[in-house]
DNA sequence: TTGGCTGCCGCAAACGTTTGCAGCAAACGT
DNA sequence: ACGTTTGCTGCAAACGTTTGCGGCAGCCAA
């Protein structure tokens, strides 16, 4: 063992031939002979040779690592999209590279900044709720960089994006909660800024529109996606004067933090207020009573993501970009269940 | 805008400077003079410059990017890890570089050899379960780049290891489950050969014996890591003549599982059967009744981690590897109080 | 003998940085 | 007037690849 890291010249000296005969061999050229090339084959083996990635990017203008910017990685809905980008990424020869913004956009300028400086060959992101205008975003647009949004997307931005039906679910799950005999439906809304948000919202109002329903304004509050903002909503909710029957949320962490609070004032579930979330996360059909929630398909939207922008990295994707929609599915459970076994 | 790349050398012809005055000044040299400094720091916002990470790399023969292989990304325990090696990554200037082994070796053999290829300055990891001698991670340090094991190490490869102490945490469940009334208490373990495996049944045979109980072989049930292999083990465990009054189980998910089926058979927990689990996974503290678990402190652990192995990168630490434990913490709830509220 | 293949292989440039060393003008000391 | 310092800048090598092009044998045909 001479040195940690032999290189295509190490090899070339020991074997006596030049640099770019060793480079061809490792990779079956046609004019290199069956004998040189099985023997640069072995040595290379012999010498533990590894060919340097990062010589060879530079040489290319080009890398294989796909960046990754979500807001959060241990979020369920995250880390199981995170999953899904690194399993076709993985299929393709990639190589994955995520930061996590932590919702502040100062951090998500750096993040898509020090992308850009290593070069990475797309980029799959996830905007945090501190995000109004994404400038950083366009930057990476601008130099030529592919990049596709998942389930918080920038409208303005005119890439591939992956999101739920947001409107649809969100419709569906009031429709549901009315359907099952609530009639002040609360709506633990998100940041405003998000399109996520403002989608849910419209799915909210106009269920309440076609249903004759009244929409009473104050029970609709704007929080963060987390559970203490579910909490603190919740607390806001039940001290009005006329508390709603039934609470939407958001997503599924903003609908445990009212869970949590709810159970903590000694309500009932469903009987005393129903409740519903968004994104299925493993935890809500766990808890008891279980927790009716939309299934975003987190895993599938990252892999849907991975290879739109896989094929965008390879040339293959010259239409215009769309917005693809992953169907959600309203999973109904026992939590917004009011009219059963109801005397 | 001309083109999407711009490199030193067009900011030296725009400049009328040499490539080197030009790297210089956007360094800050001190012998370069404050208005040339001014002048290139000017146009190389103007022309949207970013430095070339790859280039940089290859000339310092170094990279600033940490490889983290991890069975499963989605996993709570692994997720969080995660969370916590980017923070201290992030604090420090480094990027991560994240895949999964899908708990398959052959898979986990090609994440360290892209590692490799790629350069990475060091590597976090926590073995797949069919991870054996693990001579992929040797060649790993055998090419001197740093690595560091987290929960799920390979004790014969002489590296840093963060890890919970299993041993005495499985000790401390089984322990408290003896105390609280249980007697035939079973364990649903790990894939044999994961250490951690190994300790935690090693904490229950010791707390066995130190209790005076006696131990029935087959009521330790070796399995994967995973909530169907909690579901089928606990078949096994009901479908016995003699069942157990109590199950421990090896980590969250198998616990889940196992839950999952008991309530299937209709049994009541903690009455006619107990539970423990390990991580202390969220859904753990949702679910009905409680579940007892043990907190291994993910992101604490994939914080330390980090840092260790970046004190190693940057040559700080020059001691012999050490195995640092962080002390888990058993949390006791409701699926194991058999004698509250005894009459 | 000549001309042209065919089968292998080597030269050298390029990718975009960093940095040791040298150079060069102006200023200064004597 | 001359040597020396000071302040700033440029040259060129090196990092490890890939690849277009050219070259050089040997062989075959005419």
């Amino acid at each position: 063992m001479k040195q940690s890291n032999p290189t295509l010249k190490d090899l070339a000296n020991e074997l006596g031939v030049s640099i770019s005969t060793v480079s061809r061999a490792l990779h079956q050229h046609p004019t290199i002979s069956k004998e040189t090339i099985e023997k640069a084959r072995a040595l290379a083996e012999k010498m533990g040779y590894y060919p340097n990635g990062v010589a060879k990017s530079l040489q290319q203008k080009s890398t294989t690592t796909i960046g990754v910017i979500v807001p959060e990685i241990r979020h369920y809905f995250f880390s199981s999209a995170i999953d899904g980008i690194e399993d076709v990424a993985y299929r393709e020869g990639y190589t994955i590279n995520v930061s996590k913004s932590n919702e502040d956009v100062e951090r998500e300028v750096l993040n898509t900044e020090s992308m850009i400086s290593n070069r990475i060959a797309g980029l799959i992101a996830s905007v945090s709720q501190t995000t109004i205008r994404g400038l950083h975003f366009q930057r990476v647009v601008g130099r030529g960089i592919p990049l596709v949004f998942f389930d918080r997307v920038i409208d303005e931005i005119d890439v591939n994006k992956v999101i739920s039906n947001d409107f649809d679910s969100a419709y569906k799950t009031v429709e549901h909660l009315v359907e099952s005999g609530y009639r002040r439906i609360a709506h633990l809304a998100g940041p405003k800024q998000l399109v996520i948000t403002r989608e849910r919202l419209h799915g909210y109002r106009e269920a309440h529109v076609d249903h004759g329903l009244e929409i009473n304004e104050e029970m609709i509050i704007f929080g963060d996606l987390n559970e203490s903002a579910g909490e603190s909503g919740t607390r806001l909710l039940l001290g009005m004067q006329n508390p709603p029957d039934a609470i939407c949320a958001v997503n599924d962490p903003v609908a445990i933090g009212a869970f949590r609070y709810i159970r903590e004032r000694g309500l009932r579930i469903p009987e005393d207020i129903g409740i519903t979330g968004f994104s299925n996360n493993p935890i809500t059909s766990m808890i008891d009573p279980p927790l009716t929630t939309v299934d975003q398909h987190g895993y599938e939207m990252g892999q849907l993501a991975a290879s739109i922008l896989l094929d965008e990295i390879k040339g293959h994707r010259v239409s215009r970009p769309e917005t693809h929609v992953i169907k959600a599915d309203l999973i109904i459970r026992k939590s917004s269940q009011l009219a059963r076994h109801a005397d």
